[in-house]
DNA sequence: TTTCTTTACGCAATCGGTTGTATTTTATAA
DNA sequence: TTATAAAATACAACCGATTGCGTAAAGAAA
């Protein structure tokens, strides 16, 4: 195989004994060249096979037309649909996506950060770490004018975009859905504190559908998870069964716990819902095959990565450095299922 | 905010007085900088805060140290998972990965290649969409020494890398499997053999399965599918059920298909697995969790994306121009769960 | 002290588009 | 025909790191 060298507009420019200048110009329509000249030169680009170097337009302009994508893992569902979002609305744009896994490991965060910048990303939309609590290393975006997007995982006290639905709203509606099915002593899955408001959000829009319908906060109900995966959901199913007086409805976080405590309940001989009604989160594909299906409160997820992108590319274009760095609300929807419908 | 200017290698050479090549050795310890100037430099850099910029780097050395992934959609369990195992082993030798998804379409492909082209990746991988038959459109980099592997859904007759399981094995092992469990009237789904051997390549090994075993071959029991997903099984199920004499035991080359098939029978009261013995393939994660959940084949996606991503590297580091292109070949594994056993 | 090696570093070209500023050519007006 | 404006194209610097080659400085051998 031979070695091919790649063809530039300096080949072109040969070719047709013009200037670079002039090539470069023609082949993006600028109108300082004749129709005559635009249309030769594209022509010979064509046979010539030339492909635009990307990285020399980059770093002559000093900007990639990429989007750094910095996320805890990409096997979740609702990450997986997020990135999907944000390739689609950047591929609209002309712009490619780099995606990094920070594996919920800040030190890798801090690496993966540093990594997008090095590689002059034109934007960079991230969902933080679980065990992120410091966000310094995201001052050099910001130090730089480049868009940053937060989604759904936001850090506090950081002036920046933000994408993300209500979870106050949504865990009021989910539990109010609950109340609403009759249920009185409603579980509740939540995780630390750590990075902020999301699960916070959630259990403060349970609690306050609980009071507001008068009924008591019960802390027993209250289940503080590590983790969230199938077997935490379990166990902490196994704690609500073997309480003196059990739960008749679960709040869960997440489609996963609320699948784990569906399954649990019926191991136990515990009739879903009439005994024991839940919900869960996201939408994830599973709530909808699992037998009950499982309502769930929908998590746009791939309409959240659009919204990001197009944050990141609509920020790029306005060349507004000072813009109010709003936070995007996108809607949630309680989606009655078997798993909770009694009435 | 002030437009910070990023950091250069050449505002280091003055503030210390050196040249910028000194600074760019010292930066990876060449030998020919004194440990001194090294120390010097590196500290120096540190409290500028510089962060290389791989642009000019890859310009200069026409690479960019990124590998290109090129497959159908990012929202399927086998596919995250690849990318999640390209990405971590590209992480480990410092290579940035980008995505982009065909949605199962040429045309698309055909542009996405371009644009991975212009970007000047050091290497592809790929996964076939389902309308692509021509294949010419990855010449160019084969024609570039691009390093290009092709994993899972591979084209025939094109001499590149291609990481792969045995479909071939895996599907005489999942069909003898079933005719173990004592299932005479096997099922099989497919699908059209568009691109290649993978969904033929499993019905080979069914159909070698069952002569190997005295068992005919009913060609009312194949059901071939465009489209794969829960519906489509339901419906071929619905097919399956209403023959004279139904199947007794199904092969589907995939889990969701299983799950549909496992579902549709309970509902017509058909008993899984004494009347209806299941088995699906790629272990994507429903299978674990559906009751009765779901005997299948193991596809090792994660191991897929780290061998296919570890042959780009390597292939890079040796300088071989003229490379055997094998074919990397992973394990599966028969997974033995409820919707199979019999006995 | 002179010559020969090492050692340490600087010079300048290079990668391939992009773009501000000429300069030349063509068209229009005087 | 000449002056002037407009259109079309050329020139050259630039982005920032890399690297082959050249040179100065320091140390060793003579």
């Amino acid at each position: 195989m031979e070695e091919h060298r790649h063809v530039t507009i300096y080949d072109i420019a040969e070719r047709l004994n013009l200037a670079t200048s002039t090539i470069s110009r023609a082949l993006k329509d600028h109108h300082s060249i004749s129709d005559k000249t635009i249309k030769k030169v594209k022509k010979t680009a064509e046979e010539m096979g030339f492909v635009p170097n990307t990285l020399a337009a980059g770093l002559r302009g000093n900007k990639s037309r990429t989007i750094g994508v910095l996320i805890p893992t990409i096997t979740q569902p609702f990450l997986s649909s997020l990135i999907s979002g944000i390739e689609i609305a950047a591929r609209k744009s002309d712009y490619s996506v780099i995606i990094m896994q920070s594996h919920d490991s800040y030190e890798e965060e801090v690496k993966m950060a540093k990594s997008l910048y090095s590689s002059r990303v034109t934007g960079v939309i991230c969902s933080l770490a679980m065990e992120t609590k410091d966000t310094t290393h995201f001052q050099q975006f910001s130090n730089n004018n480049i868009p940053l997007v937060f989604v759904d995982r936001v850090p506090k006290g950081f002036n920046t975009f933000r994408v993300v639905i209500d979870n106050y709203t949504a865990g009021y509606k989910a539990t109010k859905h609950l109340i609403d099915q009759g249920c009185t002593r409603i579980a509740h899955m939540t995780a630390g504190a750590e990075f902020g408001n999301l699960y916070n959000e959630r259990k403060r829009g349970y609690i306050d559908a609980l009071s507001d319908h008068g009924l008591p906060l019960k802390e027993e109900l209250i289940i503080n998870l590590k983790t969230m995966t199938y077997d935490d959901g379990v166990k902490a199913c196994n704690r609500l069964f073997s309480l003196k007086t059990p739960p008749d409805g679960l709040f869960a976080p997440g489609d996963i716990l609320a699948v784990s405590a569906v399954q649990t309940a019926k191991k136990k001989g515990i009739k879903v819902p009439q005994d024991f009604a839940v919900i869960g989160f996201n939408n994830d594909p599973i709530s909808e095959i699992i037998e009950p299906n499982i309502s769930t409160v929908t998590h746009p997820a791939e309409k959240m990565g659009k919204a990001a992108a197009n944050i990141v590319i609509d920020t790029i274009k306005s060349h507004k450095e000072e813009e109010a760095k709003e936070i995007t609300f996108l809607n949630t929807e309680v989606l009655v299922r078997e798993s909770s419908r009694k009435v």
